[in-house]
DNA sequence: CTGAAAGCGCTTACAG
DNA sequence: CTGAAAGCGCTTACAG
């Protein structure tokens, strides 16, 4: 199986009669080649089949137009489509994609990133802020742009392209509040290695602190899937104390707390009011639908493409804050009176 | 800003009195470097912080360690949580993952896949079997090992990791029959560029044809969204003859139909039966629950990376075909008897 | 606008 | 087990 090697620039040159430092140029910046000359070597590139070797061109630029991403899991339709976004922002810069996942764990997040900027990553999308110290090293160390997403810290210098968690909370538990519940109960994701799951904790509860009257019976963190929603519901409407509202920390959670009050027969939002947060496809087909917090999934990944490629090219790139919105749908509604 | 110069194994050779090729040597086949002389190795490139130029190594050892994936849209479920596993595995294996989607567009697809193998992809994760002849021209031309996830074909001579969709549509539709059901319409996925969702219809019209008293009264192809199901549902229960079962091509579409028979106030099971497709986590959430095939996406994800890491490094892997699985929940029931 | 040539940082036969 | 050296295929000042 003999493979015919590839054919390289030099065998374009030779055969276009010129040397390989302008069909060089023809590649990479056209306008400093007559255009006859360049109409000679496209015709001849296209003969041949010529594709430029990567490894060459890497090692000579020192750049390799791939950006790496290493977001907390893909199986979560929250990150996924925004990835799409982003890729497709990426592509029409001709930079590709590669991929990681985290499992929101910060010592598998740090060796993803090692794996991909060893891999020759000109920049990282990262989601969240909060890192341990020995990543935030390793990222400074080796002067990786980078753009965070998924959240937006004001007074920091790095690059966010994101919204804040906090005064998201703040704005569903505000919604909650409005419509009379005082007793409330949370679904939180785990806070430990999740900066946005910990900021839409403290979003809740400040907002709740705020209001003399009413009370966060309890924050109970799980993990993001289905089962553990309903788990957490199920064991929530058992105690004595129940509430009249739960905030759940994101859609699947809230999700799970329905199907399962669903089975238990617990009418939601007739006896609990329930609220998600994401506005992912689940929020709509879960019955009663789910009033939610919709994030700017897709923007974010068009913004945080922009911003890594800017990062990486200019060596700067402005954070950008976007807006969320809140989603008034059938989980939510009028605390009874009686409570 | 004058950022220092990163380390190269001339450095390291130079501050272990060593050559490079010993470096290099301890780096890629640590056994056939004596212990010591590795250990004094490790020592330098640890204070060193050395940690090779991808560029370099692409070009001199003419492989990226990389593979690549063209996914239809991450934006779906069902292939995001496959690629997660596809990425793990890889990872184990020190490779790692480009990713691209193509919309479910051809032409889009072949753009992907060239850009993917001009960024070094040493393989290429593709959904789904057939692509104009320019597509297959490429990936042949340039000798590029991939293999074809979502699908399998007994005959064919490139590598699969996946099932078989026609057999999989007909077990579903088998089921529908032997609940009774006699009129039966189809709410599909756009055929036209997706070989999945025309197999899916070809299982579904096979299987009932062979039963004489059954009869197909429509197939409604439309996009994978739950908006499409939706207005497909109401478009085919608007039509005199109403079937007494839905089989959708995916679940996308069969929660959309639920939901959108929800809001008409139309009873599913009792007026209608509906089907899924893929079992995805919607398919648990929508309510009813759906009665959906289940598709072995993680292990296909699995088996894919193993096969293509092979294929990569011998030249050849068998295909393999995974099972398929009918979940029965409570979307599908038995035919009105006085139909 | 074009060319000659150095150099990017590795890997890998080939010798020893 | 180790080293000297060629070579991978580009890009990019530097001259002209």
């Amino acid at each position: 199986m003999t493979r015919k090697a590839a054919p390289t620039l030099e065998d374009v040159a030779r055969a276009a009669c010129v040397s390989t430092a302008t069909i060089s140029r023809a590649l990479n910046s056209p306008d400093k080649v007559a255009s006859d000359t360049r109409q000679r070597i496209e015709t001849v590139i296209e003969a041949l089949g010529y594709t430029p070797n990567f490894g060459g061109r890497v090692l000579a630029s020192n750049r390799t137009n791939t950006v790496g991403a290493v977001i907390p899991t893909m199986a979560n339709a929250m990150f996924a489509s925004g990835l799409q976004v982003f890729q497709q922002e990426l592509s029409t810069a001709s930079y590709n994609l590669l991929v990681a996942s985290s499992g929101y764990d910060a010592g598998n997040e740090l060796q993803q990133i090692k794996s991909l900027v060893t891999q020759g990553a000109d920049g990282l999308l990262l989601i969240g802020s909060s890192r341990p110290p020995e990543t935030t090293r390793f990222l400074e160390l080796r002067k990786i742009p980078y753009v965070i997403a998924w959240c937006y810290q004001a007074q920091d210098k790095r690059c966010f392209a994101g919204f804040d968690n906090i005064k998201a909370a703040s704005r569903i538990t505000l919604e909650v509040l409005q419509k009379g519940h005082k007793n409330i109960a949370m679904i939180a994701g785990r806070s430990a290695q999740n900066d946005r799951a910990r900021n839409r904790i403290i979003g809740v509860t400040e907002c709740i602190s705020k209001f003399n009257d009413a009370q966060l019976l309890s924050v109970n963190e799980t993990e993001y899937t289905l089962d553990a929603g309903g788990s957490a519901f199920e064991d929530i409407m058992r105690q004595p104390d129940k509430p009249s509202a739960i905030i759940c920390g994101n859609d699947v959670l809230a999700a799970g707390a329905i199907v399962r009050a669903n089975q238990l027969g617990i009418k939601v939002p007739e006896q609990v009011s329930v609220t998600g947060f994401d506005d992912i496809a689940l929020a709509t087909v879960v019955s009663p639908a789910l009033t939610t917090v919709r994030v700017p999934q897709l923007e974010m990944g068009k913004v945080a493409a922009k911003a890594l490629l800017e990062l990486i090219s200019t060596g700067m790139a402005k954070s950008v804050e976007l807006p969320i919105e809140i989603i008034h749908r059938d989980s939510l509604t009028d605390a009874p009176e009686a409570y």
